[in-house]
DNA sequence: AACAAAGCCAACCGCTTGTAG
DNA sequence: TCTACAAGCGGTTGGCTTTGT
């Protein structure tokens, strides 16, 4: 690349020296820049106006804010980022005194490490398909599904005329049986399961796996990985809105399921937090999908 | 203290877009 | 409409600084 000394035509190039910082904005301030072709000969610089513009633009304008950004700068970032992607100048538009230069460089070197070590994918800002997060969830649905099929058995076998079908009911076994046509592993499930146990740390940012939930104690017909895990908290500042469509099927499903009582533990249905273009969870935000379980 | 690896960022390249003649 | 030039933009890179061993 050779950014260092000078090219074939003699201009110079590599980084400024403060001199030529001075000529650069001494100029400008006389004159305002013009044409950036015809600057650096009427300001005396060995310079390509290309690389005079660029060095005016992100680093010599006065109005170029210099430091670190702070969390709210950072936090617009990644919300701006989820709805116009890699346009740094755009993003840089709603960042007074900020450059695209500098935005890109926060995202290439912080912000997109910061999501990936929370899940989040920073190309789609969705949870990334292998987390942590995500694969419990996958897990819960499963769940749900061997539990809505067992009722589905359940309620088909007592309209039923088999008899030791109508003692015995619908094992477990029978709906993962059924299931599996499906393509559902259980067997996977359960190794999950098992594996997440083995990991489970205190400091974890994540909620606690207890069965127990203050004085109630869930009821649950088969092995499922308890689903009190927090995944993510929304900020208040965009343009997410609860829709109580998707939460209500997936709450109460869950209510069902988890055979926990309404009334007595309301705070543990937190609103899904969906984009209301989408209508799915969006910008990086997912949504409480359960709260605190130590009331 | 010395070295290597990783982090960081200014500056560059090349493509695209806008505009004047 | 076409052409040439200027400016805008996003991706990439080189080298300096910081951190880890």
């Amino acid at each position: 690349m050779g950014r260092r000394g000078s090219d074939e035509s003699g201009v110079k190039k590599g980084p400024w020296t403060p001199e030529e910082d001075t000529r650069l904005v001494d100029f400008i301030e006389k004159h305002g820049h013009g044409s950036w072709r015809a600057l650096p000969k009427l300001a005396g610089l060995n310079r390509c106006g290309k690389s005079c513009r660029l060095r005016w633009t992100n680093y010599l304008r006065p109005d170029i804010k210099r430091g670190s950004f702070s969390e709210e700068e950072q936090q617009t970032i990644i919300n701006l980022h989820a709805h116009l992607g890699n346009k740094w100048s755009a993003i840089a538009g709603h960042l007074p005194g900020r450059t695209d230069n500098e935005i890109k460089n926060l995202w290439n070197t912080h912000l997109k490490k910061k999501l990936l070590q929370m899940g989040i994918d920073p190309v789609t800002h969705r949870p990334r398909s292998t987390d942590h997060h995500h694969h419990h969830l996958q897990q819960l649905l499963a769940a749900a599904q061997i539990q809505l099929l067992h009722s589905i058995l359940q309620g088909l076998i007592m309209t039923s005329n088999v008899p030791n079908l109508l003692n015995d009911g619908v094992s477990d076994h029978m709906a993962y049986e059924l299931l599996g046509t499906t393509g559902f592993n259980y067997s996977n499930l359960i190794q999950d399961q098992d594996q997440d146990q083995q990991a489970a740390q205190p400091d974890d940012q994540f909620l606690s796996n207890n069965q127990q939930v203050g004085s109630s104690t869930y009821s649950v017909p088969v092995p499922v990985p308890t689903p009190n895990y927090l995944l993510s908290a929304p900020s208040s500042d965009h343009e997410c809105s609860p829709l109580i469509d998707h939460n209500q099927l997936f709450s109460s499903s869950l209510r069902d399921f988890m055979d926990i009582d309404e009334a007595s533990n309301a705070n543990y249905w937190k609103d899904l937090i969906i984009d209301q273009s989408s209508n799915q969870p969006s910008h990086g935000e997912y949504a409480y999908l359960f709260g605190k379980v130590d009331s």
